[in-house]
RNA sequence: GGUUCCGUAGCUCAGCUGGAUAGAGCAACAGCCUUCUAAGCUGUGGGUCUUGGGUUCGAAUCCCAACGGAAUCACCA
């Protein structure tokens, strides 16, 4: 039990001994003291004053009295206003300590036996990742490993959008002014020689309308007309069709794409447990539009097309198969669903897509809620911000795209660079280091993506790049590198510790600090999966590093002549290491034994 | 216009299931390496928590409104 449904429960008992009032514990506010306030935990003691019929002050003195005399766990209390603050015996923290300490898998959370499905990621292979989707990706990859340590069984999933008139602009390029150009011949990257493509047929649609503009045609009509659209329709067209040729230069192109995606996937430590292509699952859900026509929840219009009225709703009229029978993003999204649902048998499903996208899934959930799907309840949509720069948004035109594989470089080389020039790591070989620079690199930028409320639009600013210092992934790897230098020269020297029998000791103010935060770990986890956010996990392990930092500057932990304090000591940060490591793992974020 | 989201220090962000004097980092300034790693620690300055009402013993937190910003409301995905 945690200690502040401890004191709610015995507080509990006290209101009922001293004004025989029947109050749940749920009901108590319980909270850790502040800093500037001698005492461990707070009861709030005002909504208990109609039951007291007393003032703040005598309210908290009578039950502060009962519990200092009933509760051997708890040795003092003082009463500021209305809060009374009690303090734990030496002997509580030191058992909880040890209860931390010898819990392999503190933090964890029992199983569920809910089966939860991710989707993230789900790329467009007509153009290279860039910093957008790597916040997607971060998000969806540490949720799920939040997901996971709160006990459900995980799938991570990704839809590869690999068909659709976008793909077909790509391969019209490459064969209008790609000269046969391969990632082999060429030696790009297979996504980024693709976008590149993309962007020429940019140029050319922008070439042929101003063209169409000068011979007198209305800009807007010319946006339609230009010849290069329309070969890229007719592509698609012939794609439909199943086209030979046409296939045979998309799955060629698309290979190039998922080849080079898999090297930035690889880079940033991400993987899927199943891939759907779009190309696969594009015709799913036509099914379930005529089961709506059937219940009576979609209309058929007089030019076939097919409609959900959602005005009662609130929201406006959703098509959902078009006038010539083929459908639209929506109806595959509905066929998906039904089918992950049925074959995995799931519980519940989250989608990681941006904000742009919460009428979409609004829509989607009402739509399979009328359908008649009760499991239409538990699709969660983790919607998130835009990453913005300092001018505003990312635009491919005004070339000012953060491409993920640049910056996943750039991050690198600032982290060899700073590596470097701290001159700390003489000894080690080439390999190790550079498996630390990608280490501390990758922990920078993760961080600094995921600290971050994931509905919240955030700002990333190319030029200040990403710190190292502060409130920073690299600060939580260092102090971890800390710690396990402590630990090594306690080693060296021969002293030995064990979690398993931790002698009992006199704790210090920051050594139960330290325990309580340590003990809140759970509870962050508890939260975090909740809301779908990761941040609460990395926040709290900053916390945690902030807080050893100071006790460590206070207290000299080798120097230590007591040898039950110096093992209770090095248990302490021992565990400390293993919790933070705990922590920054459900990010997807590695720690070092050095740096 | 409808819907959803955001507004906290110069900047980037925590805090939001109501609680004590609103916290970090960056930037600025002043200190601390003969000690277990200075990617660190300590201190100073910096706030009408967008505004106005309401609920409450108590509001950054909950409710309503206004203002400011973002996204979206396609026979695109």
């Amino acid at each position: 039990m945690t200690p502040d449904m401890f004191i709610a429960s015995k507080a509990s008992e006290a209101i009922k001994a001293l004004y025989g009032a029947d109050v749940e514990a749920s009901a108590l506010q319980v909270s850790v003291t502040r800093k500037e306030f001698e005492g461990d935990y707070t009861l709030v003691v005002f909504p208990l004053l109609r039951v007291s019929r007393s003032t703040p002050e005598n309210t908290g003195k009578a039950i502060g009295e009962w519990l200092v005399a009933n509760v051997p766990e708890i040795s003092g209390f003082n009463c500021v206003k209305g809060f009374l603050n009690l303090l734990f015996s030496n002997i509580y923290w030191n058992e909880l300590f040890s209860e931390i300490a010898s819990d392999e898998t503190f933090g964890y959370l029992p199983s569920t036996g809910r089966n939860v499905m991710i989707e993230f990621s789900s790329p467009n292979t007509n153009k290279p990742l860039h910093l957008g989707h790597i916040r997607n990706n971060l998000l969806g990859d540490s949720v799920s490993r939040l997901l996971k340590a709160s006990g459900n069984n995980v799938i991570k999933t990704t839809l590869v959008n690999d068909r659709g008139v976008h793909i077909c602009k790509s391969m019209l390029a490459w064969l209008k002014v790609g000269n046969g150009a391969t990632p082999e011949s060429s030696g790009k990257k297979g996504d980024h020689l693709v976008g590149d493509m993309y962007v020429a047929f940019n140029d050319i649609f922008t070439k042929e309308v101003e063209e169409l503009v000068a011979g007198g045609m209305d800009k807007e009509q010319a946006k339609k007309e230009a010849p290069c659209l329309k070969e890229a329709h007719e592509m698609l067209q012939k794609w439909e069709a199943g086209d030979p040729e046409v296939r045979d230069l998309w799955a060629r192109m698309n290979k190039w794409v998922l080849d080079g995606f898999d090297l930035t996937y690889k880079s940033l430590g991400i993987s899927f447990d199943k891939v759907y292509y779009e190309s696969q699952t594009y015709l799913l859900g036509k099914s379930l539009v005529q089961k709506g026509l059937d219940m009576g929840v979609f209309v058929q219009d007089p030019d076939g097309s097919v409609w959900c009225d959602l005005t009662a709703d609130g929201l406006d009229r959703k098509l959902l198969l078009r006038s010539d029978g083929t459908s639209v993003y929506i109806t595959q999204d509905l066929g998906t669903a039904e089918r992950r649902f049925a074959e995995y048998n799931l519980d519940s499903h989250v989608y990681v897509v941006g904000d742009e996208q919460n009428y979409h899934f609004q829509v989607l959930k009402l739509i399979l809620g009328k359908l008649g799907f009760s499991w239409a309840q538990n699709i969660f949509h983790l919607s998130y911000g835009m990453v913005e720069l300092p001018e505003g948004k990312m635009k491919s035109r005004e070339g000012t795209v953060v491409d993920a594989d640049d910056l996943i470089q750039k991050m690198y080389e600032e982290a060899k660079a700073t590596s470097e020039e701290s001159g700390k790591l003489a000894d080690m070989s080439e390999e190790e280091k550079e498996k630390l620079y990608h280490m501390i690199g990758l922990g920078a930028l993760k961080y600094f993506i995921i600290k971050v409320d994931p509905k919240k639009t955030m700002l990333f600013n190319p030029k200040e790049s990403i710190d190292f210092n502060g409130n920073t992934g690299p600060f939580i790897q260092y102090t971890h590198a800390r710690i396990r230098s402590i630990l090594r020269k306690a080693a060296e020297r021969g002293v030995e510790y064990s979690s398993g029998n931790i002698p009992s000791v006199e704790l210090s103010a920051k050594e139960i600090r330290l325990i309580k935060l340590l003990n809140l770990f759970p509870s962050k986890v508890a939260e975090g999966a909740g809301a779908y956010s990761p941040a609460v996990i990395a926040n709290y392990a900053y916390d945690l590093a902030k807080e050893f930092n100071q006790y460590y500057h206070e207290t000299p932990i080798l120097k230590e002549e007591d040898p039950s304090m110096l093992q209770a000591r090095l248990v302490l940060i021992d565990t400390l290491s293993a919790v933070l490591r705990r922590a920054m793992g459900i990010l997807g974020i590695e720690l070092p034994e050095r740096m």
